[in-house]
DNA sequence: ACAATTTGTTAGACTATTCTAACAAATAAT
DNA sequence: ATTATTTGTTAGAATAGTCTAACAAATTGT
């Protein structure tokens, strides 16, 4: 069984993977905040451990292995985040520290709990998707918002950064999931947006944080 | 802060004391599944971090903030088990295992919004009393079944023991906490007793059975 | 192509937690 | 009072996870 620890470093190596599945020695021990000869060391370990392949100076991989129990792991972060918020009144903002540790939880009924509580839900708060029983995660297929043009109208579905002060800075706007943006106006100059939602007449937002807001666009009619 | 290891250490301790709060370390390299030179090395720990009271060949004594340390992860202990059994559906005899590890976990939050969600409970789903916030316990003073007589009646209100087996001969019994019973005889030879109780006309507890359940004895009128 | 920078590796050390083997003190049994 | 048993201690070693210092390979920029 892979300990506390190594769960935390495949799950850090399955969110670093780029589209290839490779992740560099360098990303991954600044994601996990430890030197890297300990991530290049821990990578050797998960290797014997037959969860990642490598070979010295090319990037690592998860094996499918790793890439399961690596899903799994992210399937009770989200699931305990999901919980949170739907059963037990937390913030979206207040629930990712508390799912780091909750995650390494050995009791597949508690998670099962969890689920069926919540009438098995397929997103985390955060809109990322829950990885299924199996390891399997659903590809919603998500635009960022920058890519919308005036005229349409796009709901935001998922956050590309679920960062605390981003969070923060969402509800500081009123802005949840879900929520249908009308956009008014591209500033060609700095790719800002103007939008309205909800009771908001008339809202600006940075290029940054339109990146960041990940959404299902529509053609208004 | 202490490390989880460290925390069932202090745990064991507290559990382990005897009414004048002494542990051999035997007990307690027992009580953890270590070896006694494990057991002693970690004493010896806990009391470099002012947690425990120790010399060499006498028996351990946790010092206060030792005490109010363990109170404390016994209390996020207890109400994750009446969280577990109240508010997801667990059965007595499923959440100790689950909350021998989510006793672990940082989050003030968290154990605030079980209480809450609760409405405060003071004792655990074996009856056993939660820790205030400041680490204090109620002593509730029951008395072992084995201390009634014929013609008194017991309410069940606590567990000498909350072992699997033991919770699992009481489902197969009915008996849960609240069950009122009524005594019918007691056996002199082997101190079994002969008891009614809801729609139980008529069930015989043997000795190791009646020591283990704390009632409150009322006489019958 | 060469130099500079970034990335990755090795070696060696440290802490936390555990063990076994050997011994010492305390307690219990004759 | 001795002896035997139980309890506790020390010494020495192992593993997991981390670090810094030094070096090597790969990549980037001229
Ligand atoms: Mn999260
Ligand atoms: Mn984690
Ligand atoms: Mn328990
Ligand atoms: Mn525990």
């Amino acid at each position: 069984m892979a300990s506390q620890t190594e769960e935390n470093y495949l799950k850090a190596l399955f969110n670093l993977a780029n589209p290839e599945g490779e992740i560099n020695i360098s990303d991954l021990a600044q994601q996990l905040e430890v030197s890297m000869p300990t991530a290049n060391s821990m990578v050797k370990n998960l290797q014997k451990r037959g969860l990642v392949q490598y070979e010295k100076y090319k990037p690592v991989k998860l094996t499918s292995v790793g890439k399961k129990e690596a899903a799994l792991i992210i399937r009770k972060h989200r699931l305990t985040e999901m919980f949170l918020v739907n059963k037990m009144g937390f913030g979206w903002e207040e629930v990712h520290e508390i799912a780091e540790q909750v995650e390494h939880i050995h009791s597949p009924k508690l998670f099962e709990r969890m689920d069926e509580m919540m009438g098995f839900p397929t997103v985390d708060p955060h809109g990322s998707p829950i990885p299924d029983k199996q390891g399997r995660i659903q590809n919603l297929q998500l635009k960022s918002l920058i890519e919308a043009n005036p005229g349409q109208e796009a709901v935001l579905s998922a956050l590309a950064d679920s960062s605390t002060e981003f969070l923060q800075y969402l509800n500081s706007r009123d802005l949840k999931l879900g929520t249908e943006l009308k956009i008014l106006s591209k500033e060609p100059f700095d790719q800002s947006m103007i939008v309205s939602y909800g009771s908001v007449e008339k809202e600006t937002l940075s290029q940054k944080v339109c990146e960041k807001l990940l959404v299902k666009i529509f053609e208004a009619n």
